[in-house]
DNA sequence: TGTACATCAGTGAACGCGCGTTCACTGATGTAC
DNA sequence: TGTACATCAGTGAACGCGCGTTCACTGATGTAC
């Protein structure tokens, strides 16, 4: 047994085995279900296999649990964004893009947490914490903003990092919102939304001056109804 | 009386006075304070001065109501966005600028509507109607999109125009929802959305060849940490 | 090691409340003659 | 023009239901000695 105290009681808890985690965990299955609107405090309680009095001990209500997931929800969101950056190896302009196509595999695998941060009504500005877990998940795409700001080619203005980030967080919170979800609202859509947001991605950075293209300089075409390959080279007919 | 019988009854109803209307819009000043979330039928009903039962004479259920509003949100979303392209005048690049602060515009003034079409989990797919609404405000910006598309610069590749409504159209919900709205869920912003939007959509065209300076050329940075003015000319420090 | 006590997570009964929904009804409006 | 009837929007009472919340309680776990 080398288990510390905290330990062992974060992992067995007292009677039921850690039901802070397990009411966590069913509201999270009832988000994903019902979406976030539709699960109540009883709900959460009796999926939990617990009596509607239990989740007091853990959460002042509903909208507590609620902000608790939202925050987690964060900080697993930072994590993968973190993964996909993994410090911008091997290039900068990869890693960029890689950053994009965990924001929509987050929205898209995790559902029941995008509903939670995004969709919730949860009130950010109320909740340090939340709002500070918010921050840093946005800090990871304004970092990597910040080192391909740095990359800028010579001849081009260096744009404001930040703005970029922005950027980045806009179009890719818009695809995700509107084409990436796993079940509901989803519109009809001629490519996948990684390959739109990709395109998007690279389009936008060559308005930057940054040199997108795979091949070194597209030819350019011997006739203008047809379509060599650039940024939307995967688009459909 | 020039009145067609239709017409009278459509401006007075029966007892009431046009109760649908009335429930409407009472469902959208209950949804734009507490959300799209907290509104109920009942809720409805008595704002509109009514009993609880009345509400059936005109919808199914609650559902139905908040598909109407959705409904009715699309149309004057397409409307707005139409008034805002204004077929293009006075040039096609500005007219298409035009188009994304009205989309801004459109989330901030209209937060009811916008909840209800966007965010209340209203099933698009399983309402032809709706769904056929929602095309045709996306419409304005496709067809918008096209006729950029069709200025492309010589030299440049023609973009697929329904790729760049796509990217447009995401671009403009990710600024809208995340920092776009009146009052809830707001992030703090360096700038506003309408110059966060602006700024982006004009380094994305110019990414597709567009030539976007106000200035025929901006001349290179004499020191790289100067920044000359470029479409985020607007960015504060 | 064992006993007595303290702590505290979860119980189950109880409550008030508002919602969704139904139903027979009423009364105003429209229409046939 | 007037009367009798049909239509139908809105009423109000009623119901079952599930939710949020409280409370004294119980019993398992932890700890002091």
């Amino acid at each position: 047994m080398s288990w510390r105290k905290d330990d062992r009681r974060a992992e067995r808890g007292y009677h039921h085995g850690n039901l802070k985690e397990a009411l966590l965990q069913a509201a999270l299955g009832l988000i994903a279900e019902k979406g976030a609107a539709g699960f109540t405090f009883a709900d959460a309680a009796r999926s939990a296999g617990v009596s509607a009095a239990a989740p007091y001990r853990h959460f002042r209500d509903r909208d507590d649990l609620l902000a608790s997931i939202a925050q987690r929800g964060f900080e697993q969101f930072e994590a993968a964004l973190t993964a996909a950056w993994d410090d911008g190896r091997p290039d900068t302009v990869s890693a960029f893009m890689r950053v994009g196509k965990a924001y929509l595999a987050f929205a898209r695998n995790e559902p029941a947490f995008y509903s939670a941060m995004f969709e919730s009504g949860v009130p950010v500005d109320s909740n340090p914490p939340l709002a500070a877990a918010g921050e840093r998940a946005f800090g990871v795409i304004r970092i990597a903003a910040e080192r391909l700001a740095a990359l800028t080619p010579p001849g081009a203005t260096r744009p404001p990092a930040m703005m970029m980030a922005l950027h980045i967080w806009s179009l890719s919170h818009g695809v995700a919102s509107l084409f990436g979800r796993g079940d509901a609202a989803r519109r009809k859509l001629p490519m996948s939304p990684e390959d739109l947001l990709e395109a998007g991605v690279l389009i936008y950075l060559r308005g930057l001056g940054f040199p997108t293209e795979r091949r070194p300089q597209p030819p350019p075409p011997p006739e203008a109804g047809e379509r060599p390959a650039g940024p939307w080279g995967k688009v459909p007919k």
